[in-house]
RNA sequence: GGGCCUGUAGCUCAAUUGGUUAGAGCAGAGCGCUCAUAACGCUUUGGUUGGGGGUUCGAGUCCCUCCGGGCCUACCA
């Protein structure tokens, strides 16, 4: 039994995410949680919202809230969500708890006594009308380049030219519109992450096995130019973490807060005392699985993320941990994920296009969206959710190849032995060939699942359903019934088992339809087929069982065309 | 501009890292079955691997070039 350390990418707090969002950190990442439970493992899931930044402040104002009303509603709206898909979360925690805010002032602390940290005073705008300094790309203005009157401060949208704020001509808040800006000497830290570019570099090196996305990624920020760059890590707002040395005040950076990306993965960790914290464990039990020298040596540590944040978890955030100069875990995995795109564009959360993940719940159960979610997932490129797609494999491999099978099997059973499993008959050849063709078929179901191999895991774990109804085929129960009943019965009690296997192979993917299942053959055995003969002889001769309503309706025609119109433009 | 990823059957994707005849699922066609959610099974059509050139005994895989798609480029997160 090992034990393992899981965080998915936290979502930002600024409303509800998209499927997008959903397959690319948190769906995949409950994915690999519930499987390396169900193999044994102890496993430790963490997520949280991501509370702080501008856009949280600005989407609180929209809705007239105070930011931490704002936010503390959104993170329960959120963890309803994640609830509704099953996101199996050992704790879903919050950036802005009271302990990210002291672990972040922690880690800001031994940063400085370690000489990582850098005072830098910078000019940034300032915006009398909006009380506040205004991030590079919130200025809007006309591109001095090309003539483009919505440029943003850090780049012109037209001609992609890189921008500073003082090159925009005429510019504006884009938060207010107001063009009474002014230019302000601020005093900011910065990460020297520029003096831990070789140890970074190194450890990415010794990553042999990432998946290439990720590395290509670390190692272009890396190498890029002059190589990695100090990072600001405070910001001139309200809400966040406010800026101090471990417990001390830090002179001269009074009504500063962190960086949203400094405390963010933070959080991770806090977000593990927050789970000792809410239940009654102590600090020893959080530590086990974070610091090396208490435990944590042990631990097989994976970070789930989209593209996206692939630089902050394998530059800014290990330069913080390692910057500490204390034995805190280092992420030993990072599986990352290309992007969806909806029907020939992006999901656009500020342009509601797409499918948003309460839409997703009101439309259908959650078993559907993982199924073809996760069996989807963008792993090599990005990938693509069309109406028609998601209609077609859902209704062919829930419905057809996976749920009509546990109807028929059930269903014959009922009419012609009763709703028990039927007792008589030996296993022949073809209940061996069976036999001989699933264990491969596990093992490598296996393989996938320990590799994050999705696509993979998701069609192997289809071609297992497929093997039942192949059986069924040439066994052919219906027939050895008229003139062989007890064959029939063999033929049936093995068919029957072939229900709990699937009901326990299948519940990563979609643990409500496996319930339904497992309830179904009236069975709490949802042990792991390490030996596939035997679990297959799990359910005997006699035990009762009920035929379960169909686990899986069809998508119909009408309710796809109807989806498609709706979700096309922009969101009600 | 620079960098990275990507292009394989009508569609969605594989191909043990340079090895024999490029494979699956869906869709299409034909046959079979009748237990089942008109479900299932079997067979089958379909590819100049984006174009061109090169290296090699051998290239989907490596190199060059052109074309297309996408992402990133450090103050949104």
């Amino acid at each position: 039994m090992a034990r393992i350390l899981i965080t998915s990418a936290l979502p930002y707090i600024n409303g509800i995410k998209h499927l997008g969002n959903l397959v690319g950190s948190q769906l995949p990442a409950d994915l690999y949680a519930r499987y390396m439970r169900q193999r044994g493992h102890e496993v430790m899931f963490i997520c949280a919202t991501d509370e702080h930044g501008t856009p949280a402040e600005l989407a609180a104002a929209k809705t007239g809230e105070d930011v931490a009303e704002y936010c503390a509603r959104m993170h329960d709206v959120q963890a309803e969500l994640a609830e509704g898909f099953r996101l199996s979360f050992d704790h879903y925690g919050r950036s802005s708890s009271a302990r990210n805010h002291a672990l972040t002032q922690h880690f800001a602390g031994k940063l400085a006594e370690n000489g990582l940290i850098e005072e830098v005073s910078e000019k940034q705008v300032y915006s009398h009308a909006d009380g506040r300094f205004l991030p590079d790309r919130y200025i809007e203005g006309t591109c001095p380049n090309c003539g483009y009157d919505k440029a943003r401060g850090d780049q012109c949208e037209n001609c992609t030219k890189q921008l500073d704020p003082t090159d925009l001509i005429n510019p504006r808040s884009a938060i207010s519109g107001s063009t009474d800006l002014e230019v302000r000497e601020t005093k900011h830290l910065y990460l020297r992450q520029s003096l831990l570019k070789d140890e970074i570099d190194r450890w990415i090196d010794s990553q042999t096995d990432w998946p290439i996305l990720t590395t290509s990624i670390a190692r272009k920020w890396l190498h890029d130019g002059d190589g990695l760059q100090d990072r600001g890590i405070t910001r001139d707002l309200k809400w966040g973490v406010p800026v101090k040395k471990g417990d001390a005040d830090w002179p001269g950076m009074e009504g500063k807060v962190f960086y949203v990306w400094f405390d963010a993965p933070i959080e991770y960790i806090a977000a593990t005392a927050e789970w000792a914290d809410a239940n009654g464990k102590s600090d020893a039990d959080w530590e086990r699985w974070w610091r090396t020298d208490k435990g944590g040596n042990d631990v097989r540590y994976v970070q789930f993320m989209g593209k996206d944040n692939v630089p902050f978890h394998t530059l800014s955030f290990p330069a913080t941990i390692m910057g500490s100069r204390e034995p805190w875990k280092l992420v030993d995995y990072i599986k990352s994920f290309n992007y969806l795109n909806y029907d020939g564009g992006q999901f656009s959360t500020s342009q509601g296009r797409g499918v948003f993940m309460d839409q997703a719940l009101e439309i259908l159960p959650a078993d559907y969206w993982r199924w073809w979610l996760l069996s989807h997932a963008p792993e090599n490129s990005d990938s693509e959710f069309t109406w028609e797609n998601f209609q077609a494999s859902v209704n062919k491999d829930l419905a057809d190849v996976l749920g009509n099978f546990v109807s028929r099997v059930t269903k014959f059973c009922r009419s012609k032995f009763g709703e028990a499993v039927p007792a008589g008959g030996t296993f022949g050849p073809a209940e061996e060939a069976l036999i001989a063709d699933l264990t491969p078929r596990i093992r490598a179901y296996e393989a996938h699942m320990e590799a994050m191999e999705i696509r993979k895991a998701a069609g192997e774990l289809r071609a297992i359903w497929v093997a039942g109804n192949e059986y069924l085929q040439s066994a052919a129960p219906w027939s050895a019934f008229k003139t062989d009943p007890e064959t029939a019965a063999a033929q049936i009690r093995l068919a029957l088992n072939l229900i709990r296997l699937y009901a326990v192979l299948s519940r990563p993917f979609i643990p409500d339809a496996a319930a339904s299942m497992l309830a179904a053959m009236q069975t709490r055995d949802d042990s792991w087929p390490d030996d596939v003969p035997a679990a297959l002889a799990a359910l005997p001769s006699g035990h009762a069982f009920t035929v379960p309503d169909v686990l899986f309706r069809k998508i119909t025609d009408e309710e796809r065309e109807g989806w498609q119109e709706k979700f096309a433009g922009a969101r009600v």
